[in-house]
DNA sequence: CTTCAGATGCTCT
DNA sequence: GAGCATCTGAAGA
């Protein structure tokens, strides 16, 4: 399953230049046609939807809650209006301009900003531990609805063109947790399927591992 | 710790 | 017109 496969590869975007990039720690699947979840529930087809249908590796970007962008990438052949929602990164780069973007462009909090250099590893990950938030930080929005990934591995075989795609820079979840969706309660039965897939935490962080040694960013 | 309301705009009926 | 693959700060237990 792609959403399993994502976990632990690197989500990139580079913004004028600066790289900000994420591991992927959390993501659930929608498996369209047959899932009550998923927009493309029955095979809709709309405007919207359009884009579940592309091949996989299409970054599909819609707006929820008229407030904040959600992200996935598409999965199996064109046609097949599968995809896989990216619901938390762990910041690996770019962590100060993704954490400026944050103050500026997500929603005011009357909590007076601390300065950079003074977040911890958890209120770093907290920048991007939603799908929201993490779109907030890596200025990910509806103009990159539709837009082309390559998956790259650390062998280069592949090379990305793009400025935004996924990569395998050799991290590893130290566990997978497999559990329900969230925030679908909408959608019956196909609530409870475990189609959730979330690198296990502690103390508030991801246990990440490179080469056999845990990593804490 | 837990609920709860409000923000906000697009999509689909 | 209703509802939504969310997030935040405030209020309560």
């Amino acid at each position: 399953m792609l959403s399993e496969a994502l976990i632990g590869k690197t989500l990139v975007h580079r913004v004028n230049g600066v790289e900000l990039a994420g591991i992927i720690t959390e993501t659930e699947a929608y498996m369209g046609e047959i899932d009550r979840a998923s927009h493309a529930y029955g095979g809709r087809r709309t405007a919207r939807t359009e884009t579940l249908f592309l091949e996989g590796g299409h970054a599909y970007v819609y707006l929820i809650y008229g407030i904040y962008s959600c992200m996935n990438i598409t999965a199996n052949e064109d046609g097949v209006p599968q995809g896989t929602l990216i619901r938390a990164v762990c910041p690996i780069a770019g962590q100060e301009e993704m954490y400026r973007s944050y103050l500026e462009k997500g929603r005011r909090r009357k909590t007076p900003p601390k300065a950079f250099e003074d977040l911890s590893p958890k209120e770093l990950y907290a920048l991007t531990n939603g799908p929201g938030k993490l779109c907030v930080a890596m200025s990910i929005d509806r103009s990159l609805d539709r837009r082309n990934m390559v998956l790259v591995n650390s062998g280069n075989e592949k090379i990305a063109e793009s400025d935004f795609f996924v990569r395998d820079d050799g991290y590893r979840a130290v566990e997978i947790v497999r559990a329900p969706r969230i925030g679908i309660d909408y959608a019956g039965e196909a609530a409870e399927y475990p189609w959730r897939f979330t690198a296990k935490e502690k103390n508030g962080v991801p246990m990440l591992e490179k080469d056999g040694c845990s990593v804490i960013f």
